[in-house]
RNA sequence: GGCCCCUUCGUCUAUCGGUUAGGACGCCAGGUUUUCAUCCUGGAAAGAGGAGUUCGAUUCUCCUAGGGGCUGCCA
């Protein structure tokens, strides 16, 4: 039984972003793949034509690279069971609902999309629950089953618009085994005579599915809690169709629901919580509407990956912080989690912070060289280099380097405003003022010797760091709070140190 | 409404019948720090409720409640 090849399937519907909901589905999909050697598919399941919204296709192909998840096959990638898009694959439906006709398990249908609405708005107005096209009120539709054969036959060779739907067995059990919720089971009498094939010739996402699940040789299919209410009528179609045989496994993951309230998370509670839903910004190409990205926002593909593979997912051990190959490695579908899991944005920011720290300063130069050029910024990656080292414990992000240690690059144009007040008066100036002559007479301006002059200053005047400290700090930074001043100061240098406590003086009188 | 799935600290979760119910995020307190952050130490914080099975239930079964999903010629 596990002699067959693992493949799996990532397959979304182009109809907007991925938001991060899909990411952890492609994730868990991928991770499934890898620890199996076996193949990750991106297929685009674009059946519904009047949903596609511009550039949708490109940002998932885009968000699957940026966190690392190239698929081995699909669209894009190319591969020996494309095309990977099912409008490509348009030819190759009908006859299988043909073929579902033919043995019986599926017919024709004629009711027309207005006739449905008439009806189901009858139902409810009669107090009725959902109406719903199935085994019983099928004998009162307009179909192949209700319908002279001649007449059908009529119907279909005049062209009239048909749908193709499944004929469901009444009163039969369906039971299947998913790999996270056990076995599943639901009667027919509960499910619907569901449209296979459209009027407009496209298939629905239920054939289509199963035919390129089929045809791709699919192995297992890890998809969201959304589909486990439709996984019995994909059950009953494999049958149909005689591939039990080659059925994938299936495997129901549970939803990811907002942070606060109920339901599960949708695209608006980014903007609506302070925090990305996306991997990637995204433009709608209709409004103009931006909606930010956790790349953007400054977080590492890696960090977004790790927080993702945990809603839901633990590896029984303590350890939380995995790369991508130590996810692979430990990844078990089988403890993934049945219950939805609400999303943390707090918690996103400690993995980042998590992976930040994990960086080491070469790299973190790297990165920040350019944000800081994009900001005018001039530095060498030396100099850049002591900055991190000196602020990278009290920054989550790569720009809060900048943010935080701005003054390293830049003598201050602004002075803290409580700082000024509580603590710069004419003693402090008397202090910054004596200072800058004692600075003036160090030889050796390292971080050690500044302290060890500071030091000797303060037991000179019998006074205490309290005294001194803040407003030395407000004259060479600006601020209130901060790292070591003598760090600081080193790092500085000494003309750079002098010049900015002058500049204080001047610029700021009692 | 109907059907299906789910239910341990505020949140993510560990526990595969016997534990002082563990960890992480967040929160609070103390320590370190001239300050802030970091860091260290400590703390508050959970088995939805009710039956049953069992020597013993967080763990197994059932009921109730609550949450979620689905209920389209959307995926």
């Amino acid at each position: 039984m596990s002699e067959r090849k693992v493949r799996v399937r990532f397959a979304p519907s182009p109809t907007g972003p991925l938001h991060m909901g899909g990411v952890r589905t492609a994730l868990y999909n991928y991770l499934f793949a890898k620890q199996h050697n076996g193949d990750f598919l991106l297929r685009i399941e674009d059946t519904d034509q009047t949903r596609l919204v511009p550039g949708a296709e490109e940002y998932i192909i885009n968000s699957l690279k940026w966190c690392g998840m190239s698929p081995d096959e699909g669209q894009s990638v190319g591969g020996d069971y494309g095309p990977y898009k099912q409008s490509e694959r348009k030819h190759l439906y009908k006859q299988y609902a043909d073929q579902l006709i033919n043995s019986g398990h599926a017919y024709y249908a004629f009711d027309t999309a207005e006739d449905l609405d008439r009806v189901r708005l009858m139902a409810k107005k009669a107090g009725t629950a959902n109406w719903q096209y199935n085994n019983v009120t099928r004998e009162q539709m307009k179909n192949s089953l209700t319908l002279p054969a001649e007449e059908t036959a009529a119907k279909l060779a005049a062209g009239e618009p048909y749908v193709i739907r499944i004929k469901l067995p009444r009163n039969e059990e369906v039971k299947f085994e998913d790999m996270i919720r056990g076995w599943v089971s639901v009667n027919t009498n509960n499910m619907d005579d569901k449209v296979l094939f459209k009027s407009d010739g496209m298939p629905t996402y239920h054939l289509a599915n199963i035919v390129d699940d089929h045809l791709m040789n699919i192995s297992h299919v890890i998809r969201g809690e959304e589909w486990l209410p439709s996984a019995p009528l994909h059950i009953l179609m494999y049958r149909y169709f005689g591939w039990e045989g080659t059925r994938p496994t299936f495997a129901h993951l549970p939803l990811l629901l907002k942070p606060d309230g109920n339901g599960k998370l949708s695209k608006r509670d980014g903007d609506r919580l302070g925090f990305p839903v996306f991997p990637l910004q995204w433009t709608d190409p209709e409004t103009g509407a931006i909606s930010s990205g956790y790349k953007e926002q400054g977080y590492f593909a890696e960090a977004f990956v790790n927080m993702l593979a945990f809603l839901g997912w633990n590896p029984g051990t303590e350890q939380e912080i995995f790369s991508m190959n130590e996810l692979i490695e430990s990844f078990n579908i089988e403890r993934v989690n049945k219950a939805g899991a609400k999303y943390d944005h707090d918690k996103t920011k400690w993995f980042n912070q998590q992976y930040l720290r994990a960086k080491s300063n070469e790299e973190l130069t790297e990165l920040l060289m350019p944000m800081l050029a994009e900001q005018n910024i001039s530095s060498t990656k030396e100099y850049s280099s002591q900055v991190i080292e000196l602020v990278k414990e009290r920054a989550y992000f790569v720009a809060d380097i900048i943010t935080e240690g701005l003054y390293m690059f830049e003598a201050p144009t602004e002075y803290d405003e409580k700082t000024l007040q509580k603590k710069w008066n004419s003693e402090a100036r008397e202090h910054v003022s004596n200072l800058i002559s004692r600075f003036s007479d160090l030889s050796d301006f390292s971080s050690s010797s500044i302290e060890a002059c500071f030091s000797s200053y303060l037991a000179e005047k019998e006074t205490g760091f309290g005294k001194v400290g803040p407003g030395f700090r407000l004259a060479v930074t600006g601020k209130g709070m901060g790292p070591s001043m003598f760090e600081i100061c080193a790092i500085l240098g000494k003309e750079e140190t002098i010049s900015r406590m002058q500049m204080a003086l001047e610029k700021l009188p009692v």
